[in-house]
DNA sequence: CCGCTGACTTTCG
DNA sequence: GCGAAAGCCAGCG
């Protein structure tokens, strides 16, 4: 189900984890996304970099390997990251119809 | 079976 | 804006 929203999310927009598990059936369980996304390989092809946190931060510590490898993954998708923290002008991703 | 931990969220002070 | 507490699910000792 996690890899079926992730997929599910547009390029150049960008998810937290409780909008994720939202749409996954498991609202509230916005750890279960982390704990899934944390398990998928090094060699996937979903978008995990466009998941991110309430804040609107990356789940990494600030030039962590990982960290480096979403910030380069999201600004290649358009999604544009400045003091560690998405850019408001990369809108949120919203389910269709949702404002 | 109990308790701890983790790429989290939300509310309260 | 930040720190603390409760809620959430799964894996591990």
């Amino acid at each position: 189900m996690i890899w079926q929203v992730l997929a599910a999310i547009p390029p150049g927009k960008v998810a937290t984890y409780g909008q994720v598990a939202s749409l996954a059936g498991v609202s509230g369980a916005a750890r279960l996304v982390g704990r899934c996304l944390s398990q998928l390989p090094a060699d996937t092809r979903l978008p995990w970099f466009r998941v991110i946190n309430a804040s609107g931060k990356i789940s990494f510590p600030v030039g962590s390997d990982g960290y480096k490898r979403q910030v380069k993954r999201l600004q290649d998708e358009g999604v544009a990251v400045l003091n560690g923290r998405i850019s408001l002008t990369t809108f949120r991703w919203q389910p269709d119809g949702a404002c």
